[in-house]
DNA sequence: ATTTTGACGACGT
DNA sequence: GACGTCGCCAAAA
């Protein structure tokens, strides 16, 4: 293991942070961890997140739309939509609905 | 070493 | 508001 991990692991720490219920966006993270326009490294970090020893919720993180854009990641076809509504979100066609209410800003709720 | 791509996002048109 | 382009940075080809 390595320490230059850095990045990735406070990916991973803010994510596991997610509250119950609640979804954030990889930019979200980004912004938070101060990489603010990286937010594909986010995405890097979690298709990595599988190596990671702790699990990961990164079905808890979607685009800033809500779109479930990395279902495709998930195993199955609509786990990853399963996971959130089994949370208590409502997911239609990859879309979480009511995104605004389910988000979950690491900047201002996690600080 | 160079090019392409990617779980994104912001901005321009 | 839909669509296109650029930026960001790392990994795979």
């Amino acid at each position: 293991m390595k320490n230059s991990d850095n990045f990735f692991e406070k990916v991973y720490d803010v994510a596991r942070k997610i509250p119950f219920g609640r979804v954030t966006s990889y930019g979200a993270i980004a912004k938070y961890l101060g990489a603010a326009r990286s937010a594909r490294m986010v995405g890097w970090a979690m298709n990595n997140s599988h190596n990671q020893e702790l699990e990961v919720p990164a079905h808890r993180v979607v685009n800033r739309i809500g779109l479930l854009t990395g279902k495709h990641h998930f195993q199955g076809t609509n786990l990853m939509q399963q996971l959130l509504e089994n949370e208590g979100i409502v997911v239609v066609d990859n879309q979480i609905q009511d995104f605004d209410k389910v988000f979950w800003n690491p900047s201002e709720e996690l600080r």
